[in-house]
DNA sequence: CTTGACCTTCCAGTAACGGGAACCTTTACT
DNA sequence: AGTAAAGGTTCCCGTTACTGGAAGGTCAAG
């Protein structure tokens, strides 16, 4: 399979499967033309991996997840560990956002939005008041 | 004032406002030494890039934001528009992060965790059954 | 034999800095 | 005067995970 069909077959563009080539995650055989020959096994690399980057895991999670499963005496346990961990800076961005958003909200509200200068957003933004509860 | 001192009082790490020099959020003046000479109106503007950077505005909109600070006569709307842009992409990036979570835990709750290899999360990222629904 | 789609490599850019080298200036102390 | 620490300067590389684009080779069709 030349680099275009593994692309639509594993759903990642042809730069991202060069890129990953180029960090070791699959090596193509080569075709005396010099083309990136993919065989089943690469394709199954590469959804795996398509599949784990869509659940927000790093590259560099990616690569102990794809050693694990391709260690076939792997404990589950390692694999939770992994997944617990991401889950766990999951939610610590959600608690991050969810406190900016929840800030930012309330800024939104008291701005009335229209032509006059006077702004609570800016406001904030310039310090005019050091608490900013509101 | 020398860097280090609005670095302390703007609570921005000095390599970041000579970013900010050189991207051209501030124009410190230089004594004879070389060294920067900051303003009490240099610094202000930094304590607002730094509260503005610190809600997630991203460089971009901190372009903007300063850009409206400095006009009188801007109307609060275009504020306010900014504002609730980053509101969006905020709500919008909690959403998206809210999904990975939810699909994370149902697999990691899946995962018995021991020493045996069989894996629910490995088996959800070969896609070893085509609805992740679980 | 040409056109167009595909493939190749390599280089640059993204966001927003942080680390660190190599070097200069100021300040304090002996 | 000498010196050592603390601060300043510029410059360049590294980060994340790719993406865009240039320059050029290859392949299938008409």
């Amino acid at each position: 399979m030349n680099i275009g069909d593994v692309a639509e077959a594993s759903g990642l563009p042809a730069k991202t499967i060069r890129y990953y080539e180029d960090i070791g995650f699959v090596q193509p055989a080569r075709g005396r033309n010099g083309y990136r020959d993919f065989g089943e096994k690469e394709l199954h690399k590469l959804a795996f991996l398509a599949r784990a980057r869509s659940l927000g895991f790093s590259i560099h999670d990616c690569r102990a997840l794809l050693s694990l499963y391709e260690d076939r005496g792997r404990a589950s346990s390692d694999v939770k560990a992994v997944a617990e961990h991401h889950l766990r800076r999951i939610d610590a961005k959600i608690a991050e956002l969810g406190g900016l958003r929840d800030t930012l909200a309330r800024l939104v509200a008291r701005c009335h939005g229209d032509d006059r200068p006077d702004c609570p957003i800016l406001d904030d933004l310039a310090g005019a008041n050091r608490r900013r509860s509101g």
